[in-house]
DNA sequence: CGAACAGTTGATCAGGATCAACTCGAGTGG
DNA sequence: CCACTCGAGTTGATCCTGATCAACTGTTCG
């Protein structure tokens, strides 16, 4: 039920069997999150994790004047909320289509890391490794341009679809509105449109109506200078469990 | 010796003295870097942990010519490389200033969490807690205005200072030039200096030859939109540590 | 049939970038 | 001791990226 998620996990650490099937025991039930509804709300402190199984999820901060800003977009595999675990939620997710998720009680997700340490280190290497996207999406916003970082956005998206093992085609679904790209890249609908344009007229790719068609992916990772690294997905460093 | 890095890992974690001494006891020695040169470089692994004693430094990344993007400021009692415990470093951290740094070689790190879980916990904490401010900045970049940005900056630190127990009064050193601001908020340095002159006119803060003074700090939050709760220095949810 | 929403287009405006020159110390070396 | 350099800060002029405002298309859905 929660494989991608496992399998993700371990990426980051040698997680053995039994850390697997503690961790999947853990689950106590599954739940269902409608679009534009909130999985977490930001100020909250859940008492159980969400794991997302199907759908697409972003992360997000509101400003005053209903500006928003979206920090991360989750896919399935993808925990929503493990901050909550240790600290008080500082930021809100949200589903951006329906999202179906396995939650884990506190309780249990805290046994089961007393019981296997091997599990509560991968989960941090997790944190890591999230952070690591963190920094690099400052350094979009605040170094590329518009056209750099959308390309860079879809780049993003579509190799961790991919490492995932997530369909990822060269066509392929991608439920984003412009608003939503806008909000996560830091520029006005407008803009959004316009940059997607020049991108289809590059004949790079082709966002549009929640369906992404890339046409030159070569192109695309050169016009984002997008590189990998930051995603952490070939989990290096054989970590001493001790 | 170290403190400070105690002290903030106490505000994360229920750390015992044994704990506390334990890690104080890991450090095999101190080091020095001076101004402009790197602390860790992107793309290495080392093998000993860096914690900060003395000094200002900054985490960074660079693009294509020469374009930076700072991505956090590090503090005394501040860790700058606890990332590469488990993995490798995915940017560089550099010296703002002279720095002087506790060193704790991974190996007896490892042997510590791994007779302390609380310790590790703690650590993980430290994490998040620094994730959270990546999020915060990365609405800055994306949604704030530049005035916005420089004031929200000035905030954050001397909140930090404030909350380390480090001098911050009304006027306190803070040895960052224009350019280093700039590459923090995502701005050139010629607007930089315009931003800070309207910051001084407006009677909010001055910051001049590396050395800042508030003026009117309620008023320089409220230009800032400054909510110090993304900080998370307050360790809130009694962790238990089973 | 009429909302309501995603996407598109055009026109205009403004926030910041860029380029260039100049000031003002603080070294540094002859 | 002075000339020179170098880095930080400052100013002005100009350009351009991206925001804003407004209208319009197309589709879906009740």
């Amino acid at each position: 039920m929660i494989e991608l998620f496992l399998r993700s996990l371990e990426r980051y650490g040698a997680i053995g069997a039994e850390e697997k099937s503690a961790l999947a025991a853990a689950v106590s039930h599954t739940r269902t999150v409608h679009r534009d509804e909130d999985i977490v709300r930001d100020g909250t402190c859940p008492t159980e994790c969400a794991v997302m199984l199907e759908g697409l999820a972003c992360r997000y901060k509101l400003l005053s004047e209903g500006r928003r800003q979206i920090i991360a977009f989750n896919l399935p595999g993808e925990a929503c909320d493990l901050q909550a675990l240790w600290m008080e939620m500082d930021h809100s997710v949200g589903a951006l289509t329906t999202v179906k998720m396995a939650m884990i009680p506190h309780a249990r997700l805290r046994e089961v890391m007393h019981r296997h340490p091997g599990a509560g280190a991968a989960l941090w290497r997790l944190n890591l490794a999230d952070a690591s996207v963190l920094r690099e999406w400052i350094v979009g916003l605040g170094r590329r341009t518009a056209y750099g970082r959308v390309a860079h956005l879809v780049c993003e998206l579509r190799t961790k679809l991919l490492a995932l093992g997530l369909p990822a085609e060269m066509g392929f679904d991608l439920p984003l509105t412009q608003a939503d790209v806008g909000d996560a890249v830091g520029l006005s609908i407008v803009h959004v449109n316009r940059v997607l344009q020049r991108l289809r007229a590059k004949g790079l790719v082709n966002l549009r109506g929640g369906r992404l068609t890339v046409q030159d992916w070569n192109g695309l990772l050169a016009a984002a200078e997008f590189d990998p690294a930051y995603l952490h997905l070939r989990g290096r460093k054989a970590p001493p469990t001790h």
